[in-house]
DNA sequence: ACTTTTGGTGAACATGTGTGCACTGATATC
DNA sequence: GATATCAGTGCACACATGTTCACCAAAAGT
């Protein structure tokens, strides 16, 4: 029996919707499921869904919201583990892994919807997977053999990680429960390694 | 007036009816198409659907075999151009770019449905693009630089340059309209050019 | 000339849909 | 302690959906 003050509860039935919109797009598009089912997956009436969301388009959209962040914050995870290894690579895919598996709902959420999504949420991911590649380009560009690449290429450096990055994450989704997650990995570093490898011989002309 | 047979006639509304779905699917997914729309679309009427598909995902299937095989002929016209041209990787991006844009419908099918699709829509996509890297493992291993390679190896690096392209595929779709098709046709190929770069130093172990 | 096959029709059904409306009871404000 | 706010309820409506069934006319098979 929490007191809990209106805003608290408001706050956590907004969040029960986006969790119950979550658990259907497991296997689901956001344009297939419909606004009844949501709500009564989040336990409550229809029409008190409208009490939080005019659409469920602005729900989708606080869904990229929720997912980008903690998309982020598995990069932070990245830089913090980074400074321990050596291996770069090695210990950016070990976090992608692990913080996919603890995240897989808003993982897979950002994939299908990137593509699939319907106007304004597919708008959203669109723009926000295009601020975070800016932001890994400049990530980049700290490192010492590409401190002299120009922003250009440098972005489409890093828009090629970035896909690279989410297929991999598609992989590992599509293989919760077979345990085969190691392989996964260690296709990932390779594929990683190879385009870090390229770095050596790049000229930027043409 | 075509007498034309039974048969050709039915060959025809089916036709009809999956030319019907990939003009719905511009804008939406297939789960969130229905049955009655389809067969509006196609100019018949609801019930008579069934004469031709058990169901949608029917449907479905049969559009991921029409799609693959556009897909494939692409691949048959890189291979026809490459001899022409000194630059493979020109004239692959090039062949890509006429060929998305002469059949976007199918390209952007593949392409969400990929990961949005249903059960046995998405199974057959996976597959299909399975069998698709492996030709072009197959493909890759006969250049010179490649030959040494081992079959995994080859089998990854034609995984990274079918995702890559898919990217770039669907960025030439979306962008259907503005002319940003040589700009992004330009990144096309720096990506590959930077990909084909690590073959250089590339060594398997690990 | 007949019978059968078959692609397409139209009415009918049970069910699911989004959304408007009046209402309620607990919390917040005064 | 009276009053206002507001998240959540229940009913209602008009409409879209998948699928069934009996029916039809033209083509195919005999």
């Amino acid at each position: 029996m929490e007191p809990s003050s209106r805003q608290e509860r408001k706050q956590r039935t907004r969040q029960a919707l986006r969790d119950a919109a979550l658990r259907l797009l497991t296997d689901r598009t956001l344009a297939s499921v419909s606004l009844r089912e949501v709500a009564k997956e989040a336990g409550i009436v229809p029409t008190a869904f409208y009490r939080h969301f005019a659409s469920l388009e602005d729900l989708g959209i606080e869904l990229v919201d929720e997912s980008m962040r903690t998309l982020r914050e598995m990069v932070r995870d990245a830089r913090r583990n980074r400074s321990d290894h050596e291996d770069v690579i090695a210990s950016s895919v070990a976090t992608l892994h692990a913080q996919v598996r603890a995240n897989e709902d808003h993982f897979r959420f950002l994939i299908r919807e990137r593509y699939a999504g319907t106007g304004r949420v597919r708008a959203a991911i669109a723009t926000e997977l295009r601020l975070f590649a800016s932001e890994l380009a400049v990530d980049l560009g700290r490192f010492d053999e590409l401190r002299s690449w120009n922003a250009e290429d440098l972005r489409m450096m890093a828009d090629l990680i970035v896909t690279a990055m989410l297929g991999t994450v598609m992989e590992l989704i599509d293989a919760s429960g077979r345990d085969a997650d190691t392989e996964i990995t260690r296709q990932a570093r390779k594929r990683l390694r190879l385009i870090v490898l390229g770095v050596a011989g790049w000229r930027s002309d043409v």
